[in-house]
DNA sequence: GTGAAAGCGCTAACAT
DNA sequence: ATGTTAGCGCTTTCAC
């Protein structure tokens, strides 16, 4: 509350102009122009050290400032590297950094760029080495392009999903990298980042409702492939424990099991092609609904490892022969597929290049700007990998 | 209240500068630096949306604000929920916030706040299932308590841990996770967080030098009932694969291993105990080095699953039979331990909850603040599992 | 080559 | 119950 130098009162006071840093004031009724004076004597020149040290400060610029007697924008520019900074300077300004022990605050920077050089990446799940080692190649990429990456898991469940849709919004990120859940079919909550000109870029799980990168391995080749493979080694009942219906992968997948069969002139068994939500213990009951009957497959293709190898130790536990009296082909590479016996027969997918792949065309779309980049699919390629499960001896 | 002099809306002003002794002011909106003139203009109440709905525009309060013509305060109470809010206003203003697509800035509230409620996680890497689990748990807790996660890989290199703490300074966050590099053996990088208040919890690599929490399984006790277990099935020259001797994890294994030996008057063996490195590799040398020679070992036990996987793909490999010719034990409890053949034994450590600890520990640390909680250990119990790898028939 | 000042979006102390 | 103002730490005109 300003009151008047004169008259004492506050309702006459307006602000006018500012006199050597400080605020100067006016009173209406007294026609006076005043400013607050200080409260204790002690000019604000002599920068009292102290309070950049107390315990727990980090320095800032103005700390690094302060100290040297110069200003802030000096320090910032110093900083940057600009180029038009005295040598001098510039060293004493960084030895100071360095003697002060600072570290930029990302988020002023941030704030003030509108740039966080943040991207997010979304994944459903970390149990199994599959999107591990995507983030680890697309980590690879950001870094070395000086982006840092915020992972959230969406646990397979759209409610998180969104969730973390909203967490990078709210963080700002410049960029979202994302495989959706198993359950997702509505898009809207993606939609917030075309609003807001954040690039997203789809792997593995795609989406086709937005207009957005997506990068993929050959899904049908793939799974033509590998199903081709089966019947080649004399399997003629093959089965498929496909993914949720609702992803392309699955889609794609399963279209690549019937082209194969249908072109091998094998009959198609609709009791044979069941569906898998992707958890371990629905792997399992899959594999116990395909191998229980009396007249059973004498091969399954899977949708990914992690169900192949449980479809495998289920056949183990039960005594079923692998490959002799059943077949399976997964899809993926999971490193347990190497070491499990029989060893499995997949088909490998360049996973950390995917990784890598995604993070490039986002850092492009990023660095092109909102509007000023056409999205396109990348799409990989598999190569089978034969191994035991899947070769009658 | 200040008008501005072309659109008449008052949210947008901003002072800048002073003119002929006149306080100038600045329209965001309109673009427009103007005066106060001497009579009062007319206002129009019509707010333009086209600026704040602007291609890639994300609402901030003051969009909010502007729409319902009321201040950017108030927005900021109702959407934080205050209590001396108009139930009317609390409405509208939430209406609105969801009607532009609002996301709160949470960089700008971070930099007010001082406080990002963000969590870094460093870890050494996320190949192996180990780390990702711990995260997993991590993640849990944090997320129930308002936290988000910022994860990095440290992949094994000091350098590059050096650079993941620095990265974290900067972005702010409010306390650290961290299982060190292996080869991290000067600390002088992580006490910049001391320095500046930031509570750390150390965990599985932990680390004596520097106060701070730290949530570690009971190793000793683990190894030593692990070769004890070793020894009671009739093995009687035990290896050990040792990890590398920087790390704490190490020692406490080793000695478990020492001890059991001694207390069972066995021989222990230089040659039979050699160091490794962590990686995939190393092990499968370290194998090498130990089953090679022909007065060899009849049983290891390995710092980790991954070093006993290698150890025992070796064994395969070479067809040393497992468990008749070597026996051979692990530490943690890897999802591949079950699956491969001979189904590995293993100190199984509860890997999960061990994030979740370390994130419970460090939110109260948090909580309590700078000095005024003191760090303690968390040691965990560790329970053997049993499997075919040790046990001759 | 350097400094002053505005402003990124938000919260909070202080006024009404 | 609501508005005004001053920052948080930084970058970036603009002025000299």
């Amino acid at each position: 509350m300003i009151r008047c130098s004169k008259c004492g009162q506050v309702h006459a006071i307006t602000k006018s102009g500012v006199v050597r840093g400080k605020q100067r004031y006016y009173c209406k009724d007294c026609r006076v122009y005043f400013t607050i004076p200080p409260v204790t004597g002690i000019h604000s020149d002599d920068y009292d050290k102290t309070a950049a040290s107390r315990p727990g400060h980090i320095a800032t610029i103005l700390d690094i400032a302060r100290a040297l007697n110069i200003s802030k924008s000096t320090v910032s520019r110093a900083l940057q590297g600009h180029t038009d900074i005295k040598e001098e300077t510039r060293e004493a300004v960084v030895n100071m950094a360095r003697q002060l022990d600072y570290q930029p605050n990302l988020l002023a920077k941030s704030l003030v760029r509108s740039k966080t050089n943040t991207i997010g990446i979304i994944v459903p799940e970390f149990v199994n080495s599959f999107f591990p080692t995507v983030i680890i190649g697309a980590q690879e990429i950001a870094g070395e392009a000086g982006y840092n990456v915020l992972i959230c898991q969406s646990q397979e469940s759209v409610r998180t999903e969104i969730a973390n849709t909203q967490a990078l919004l709210a963080s700002r990120v410049d960029g979202v990298i994302i495989s959706m859940t198993r359950e997702t079919s509505n898009f809207d909550h993606l939609r917030v980042f075309e609003r807001h000109g954040i690039p997203i870029v789809f792997f593995n799980r795609t989406c086709e409702q937005i207009a957005a990168s997506r990068v993929f391995v050959n899904d049908y080749e793939g799974a033509f492939a590998a199903v081709e493979h089966l019947i080649v080694n004399g399997y003629k009942k093959i089965a498929h424990i496909g993914g949720p219906s609702g992803l392309r992968l699955s889609q794609n997948r399963l279209k690549g099991y019937l082209d194969a069969l249908k072109q091998h002139r094998l009959p198609v068994n609709d009791k044979w092609i069941i569906q898998h939500d992707l958890t371990k213990e629905n792997a399992w009951n899959c594999a116990e609904k395909l191998l229980s009957p009396q007249k059973r497959p004498d091969a399954i293709f899977c949708v990914n490892d992690p169900a192949a190898i449980q479809t495998l130790l289920y056949a183990k536990r039960k005594g079923i022969k692998v490959p002799e009296e059943v077949g399976i082909v997964g899809f993926s590479d999971d490193p347990i597929s190497s070491i499990i016996e029989p060893q499995l027969t997949t088909v490998k997918q360049p996973v950390s290049e995917m990784g890598k792949i995604a993070m490039r065309i986002l850092l492009e779309h990023i660095e092109k700007g909102m509007g000023q980049y056409s999205p396109f699919d990348t799409i990989l390629p598999t190569s089978l990998i034969i191994r035991q499960s899947s070769v009658r001896k």
